[in-house]
DNA sequence: CGATTTTGACCGGCGC
DNA sequence: GCGCCGGTCAAAATCG
C-alpha cells in the first residue's frame, strides 16, 4: 500500500523523465551533526534516535530537527522538448520555456517539515494531497535569479517521514545568512558543495555511498527505505545523469558527503 | 516597515 | 465540454 505514495510522488515525473536514478541512502542524520558540533563525533549513536523521536508525541515547533535517515531518489530531467516521444505526443513548439528541470526527491525521517538545507525558501502555496491527510507545501528559493522550487509533504502513513522534492538548480551559493545554523551547516556542508561545480563525479559517489550505508542502518531506515525498495528497483543504471543537476541540489542532504568514514 | 506566510482563487492539463 | 487535480498567484495577515 505504501506504494501509492511513492507512485504518487514519482508518478508525475515518471513519464517525463527519461533517465531515472534512484539512490537511497541512509545516512547519519543531522542530529548527529549536532552532536558533532557539540563536541563529540557521534555518528553511530544516531540509531537510538529513531525510536525516541518517533514515539514522541511532540509537535514540531521545537527547532530540534532529528532527521533519521534519508532515502534519496533522484529523478533526472528530460531532454527538453523532444523528450516525450510516446505519451501524448503533444508537440509544444514553444516549449523552450521550460527547459530542464531536474527533480530530486528525498525522503527524510523528520519531525519538522522544513529541513534546513542552507537555502532560503519562501512558501508560495499549499495544497491538500489526495491520498494523504497531510498538506503539501510549495516553496521557492528567495534568491531572485534562482528559480529553484521545493515541494514538501509528509507521508500519509508515516507522519514522521517527510518527502522533499527539489526542482531545478541553484545558480548561486548558499546564503551566508545562516550564522547560527551555519555552524551546523558548516559541519554539515562540505566545502565542496560551496564550490560552484566541483564534483562532476558527484553522481558516481552516490550509489556507492548509499550502498555502503544501506547495509549499515537499515535498521532505522527500514521504514523509509523499505518502501522505496519495493516499488522501485533501485538499480542504479548509471545511465548518465547530468552531473550538473545533482551537484547543486545535493547540498541539502549534504550529510551524505560528510559522513565521516 | 519589509519580508514571509496564509489561504482562497485561478489556471492549464488530463480523463471521462 | 465538463469536472477533477495539481500547481501557482496574489491579497491579506503575520512576523521580526
Amino acid at each position: 500500500m505504501s506504494d501509492e505514495m511513492f507512485k504518487d510522488l514519482f508518478y508525475s515525473g515518471m513519464d517525463e523523465y527519461e533517465s531515472i536514478v534512484r539512490a537511497f541512502g541512509i545516512t547519519s542524520d543531522y542530529s548527529n551533526i549536532n552532536n558533532e558540533i557539540s563536541g563529540t563525533t557521534a555518528m553511530n549513536s544516531s540509531c537510538s534516535l529513531s525510536s525516541s523521536d518517533a514515539g514522541g508525541g511532540e509537535e514540531d515547533d521545537s527547532v530540534k530537527e532529528k532527521e533519521k535517515q534519508i532515502s534519496k531518489d533522484v529523478v533526472e530531467d528530460n531532454g527538453g522538448e523532444s523528450s516525450k516521444a510516446a505519451g501524448s505526443g503533444k508537440s509544444k513548439k514553444k516549449g523552450e520555456k521550460k527547459e530542464r528541470e531536474a527533480r530530486v526527491a528525498f525522503m527524510t525521517k523528520s519531525e519538522v517539515d522544513h529541513l534546513e538545507d542552507g537555502y532560503r525558501w519562501r512558501k508560495y502555496g499549499q495544497k491538500a494531497v489526495k491520498n494523504s491527510a497531510y498538506p503539501r507545501s510549495y516553496y521557492r528559493c528567495t534568491t531572485q535569479k534562482c528559480g529553484v522550487k521545493k515541494r514538501v509533504e509528509r507521508s500519509y502513513e508515516d507522519p514522521s517521514i517527510v518527502i522533499t522534492t527539489y526542482e531545478g538548480q541553484h545558480n548561486h551559493l548558499i546564503p551566508a545568512t545562516l550564522r547560527g545554523n551555519l555552524s551546523a551547516a558548516s559541519g554539515t556542508f562540505s566545502p565542496s558543495m560551496l564550490t560552484p561545480m566541483p564534483v562532476v563525479g558527484g553522481v558516481g559517489f552516490l550509489p556507492a555511498e548509499l550502498l555502503s550505508n544501506a547495509g549499515n542502518n537499515q535498521a532505522v531506515g527500514g521504514g523509509a527505505t523499505v518502501y522505496s525498495h519495493n516499488n522501485f528497483d533501485y538499480t542504479y543504471n548509471g545511465r548518465q545523469p547530468e552531473y550538473g543537476l545533482l551537484q547543486d541540489i545535493f547540498p541539502a542532504p549534504s550529510s551524505f558527503f560528510n559522513r565521516q568514514p
